[in-house]
DNA sequence: TATAGGATTGACGTAAACGTAAAAGGTGCG
DNA sequence: CGCACCTTTTACGTTTACGTCAATCCTATA
């Protein structure tokens, strides 16, 4: 048994109690896999979003942890805080059906969506806009560089 | 000659050396006008970008200062930072042709379009993202509500 | 004169999500 | 043994564009 898979040339390769299948993995390896750093993973525990178990004081993550990491990275991609990624998690309960977990996913979900419209539609303005000022820019710099032809043309 | 229009009814009518036509505002007219805080006219001057002349400490903005914010809130508007603005805004010459700072704004403006058209497609795949993910939730909770429909059905 | 309304200059606070040392401890290998 | 490498905690720094007092001043008006 090891700490990750086979091949995995590790550094540090301690014996660590990994029973009925379960892989430990360690922060650099975790970071390493989820394309995120140490610091952000010390922090996402910091916030109360991860909970690693600790061999003296190393911290060794679990599936469980991937999954939740999984979720944190997907609440970020679609534009949630930490905060609200961890108000969605703290309501999960293993034991039941999660009913007002889902809720809550789904109400901030559609904010969420409608502040996101929201911001394409002023990105859209924005293009717009500074599509807009960049002809009359290009204009202007015309009528410098080639100012005989300018009323020649018209 | 008064401040503003002939129908403002300003607290504070002082007499301005008001020659040849010039209109000047105060900072609160300012702010009202162009729909920004006093502190966010204050802040623009600290960082060079807003010039107002004195009468004695009291700001008086003219049209030229008026022009600049324009182009200051346009400038924020698509999305420049303060310190591209000013950047730009420093290259202006009232003698020359100003053809430095129309090829600097338009560099910039290319790099800012990139820029805005790469958000927007962040926009989009965090709202696809965003949908998918509400119809899993939606149909787990439909799954939840009414579980002996759910394999009767299929 | 008292009061209300502006105006001024500081200067600290805020938000979010980490970055970046700093100082220290553990571990395997040659 | 010593070095390289990984890990730990603590804690201040970063970014941007202001918000929010606080203390003071000036002026017009009732």
């Amino acid at each position: 048994m090891k700490l990750v898979s086979p091949g995995e040339a590790a550094a540090n390769t301690n014996d660590i109690p990994a029973e009925a299948g379960e892989e430990f993995v360690r922060i650099g390896e975790m970071a390493k896999k989820y394309g995120v750093t140490l610091r952000t993973l010390r922090f996402y525990e910091d916030k109360g979003l991860l909970n690693p178990h600790r061999d003296g004081s190393t911290r060794l993550y679990t599936r469980r942890d991937k999954a939740r990491l999984k979720l944190i990275l997907l609440g970020r991609k679609v534009g949630f805080s930490l905060r609200d990624v961890k108000q969605m998690m703290d309501l999960y309960d293993p034991t039941g059906t999660n009913t007002k977990q889902l809720r809550l996913a789904l109400d901030k979900s559609e904010k969420q969506l409608a502040r996101l419209q929201k911001q394409r539609a002023l990105i859209d303005d924005a293009i717009g806009e500074l599509s807009n000022s960049m002809s009359v820019v290009r204009q202007m710099l015309v009528e410098r560089t080639a100012p005989a032809q300018a009323s020649a043309a018209g």
